[in-house]
DNA sequence: GTTTGTTGATTGACCAGTCAATTAAAATCC
DNA sequence: GGATTTTAATTGACTGGTCAATCAACAAAC
């Protein structure tokens, strides 16, 4: 039944059935077959759309990133002060989906990933940039050495991620790891939320 | 040509290799001949004393798992203040063979075995709550919520050491490593190193 | 009748784990 | 001390199964 316009609804439900499985498995082992079954159509139709494996993974990836980018950018528009900024950047990292146990599972694989794949390391890369820059721009009035604490949010953010992706299926509890981020920052910035 | 007591040292040889590889690939997706043949012994042999690779791998997790523990005991023994205590828990972290790209690398892909195998999860959660009673202990005497800054530095441990793994193909570089986290530590106890 | 969407069947490669067989050291016996 | 029996160490060859990717063909909308 071939209505046009088919091909971005198949493509965004491979996309949400990659995360989707990876997060469930917990692992990049995950064959096509599963990932097709979940979104209800063949194998074969996924490599027709993404031409390999590797691509609907870094299809995968760039919707969390890019999911990610959104949230923040509409955190950042409601916030209007340094503090408010930084509060924001937080609040996207462990907020909406981007804290859901499957996503936060894909998460860690997709670091995995970029260890093998340049063009998954590239996104991941940029990512981090761009998070880095951000939480630097929101600190600079705050404090002596912004970049320096800006790299250490963003490390923290990622141990306190890693960390929740391995207290297993407990469902998401983000305001732990949201009180953990403000706390260092409250310390960093002399400022609290 | 079988002297006695090969057993040991293949066993060795195959739990390195099993490192070594899974770090070089910076993957699990290792195969056992891969691992063998850098070990120079057949896949069968493998077999003969792991059982399985699931068990291999098991096998080199408690490896790095306990050479970081006999570090961090080596590390705390010479150290005779709370302050000192801390700062030794973090030269383990990041010293020594525990900061060695492979190392990291093969230790970022345990965390992802963890999600699936069971026994890993087991592992990598007894080494974590040792570390944070550690922390947490050395802390007591240093500031109000020991319990707390405990698990913020855990986390950020994780975050540097996983941020370390990305940051491709550098020589280890502890020193920006322990830097971060003596300044984090030396903002929530009021004491530096 | 052409484009778009879709699939079942197939292929070619790869791999974990098994097994039977081989070697030579070590232990036991005479 | 020589013969023989046991036992540890080791492997090559094989198997059963899995999976990514391909392709030829079919269906329906336009």
């Amino acid at each position: 039944m071939p209505r046009i316009g088919m091909m971005a609804l198949r493509k965004d439900a491979l996309v949400n059935a990659t995360i989707g499985e990876i997060g469930r498995k917990g692992s990049l082992d995950v064959t096509m077959g599963q990932i097709t079954s979940a979104a209800g159509v063949s194998s074969a139709l996924a490599h027709h759309y993404f031409g390999s494996k590797d691509e609907l993974f870094l299809a995968a990836m760039r919707a969390i990133l890019s999911e990610f980018g959104a949230e923040a950018r509409r955190a950042l528009a409601l916030a209007h002060t340094p503090r408010a900024r930084l509060s924001a950047l937080v609040q996207a990292s462990f907020g909406g989906r981007n804290f859901q146990p499957e996503v936060v599972a894909a998460w860690l694989n997709f670091y995995v990933l970029a260890q093998t794949q340049p063009q998954a390391a590239r996104l991941l890369r940029v990512y981090q940039q761009r998070l880095v820059s951000n939480l630097t721009h929101a600190l600079r009035p705050l404090c002596a050495y912004p970049k320096g604490v800006a790299r250490t949010t963003a490390a923290l953010i990622d141990g306190v991620y890693i960390r929740h992706a391995l207290t297993e299926a407990g469902p998401p509890e983000p305001f732990a790891a949201i009180t953990t981020l403000e706390g260092y920052l409250a310390l960093a910035t002399g400022h609290s939320k």
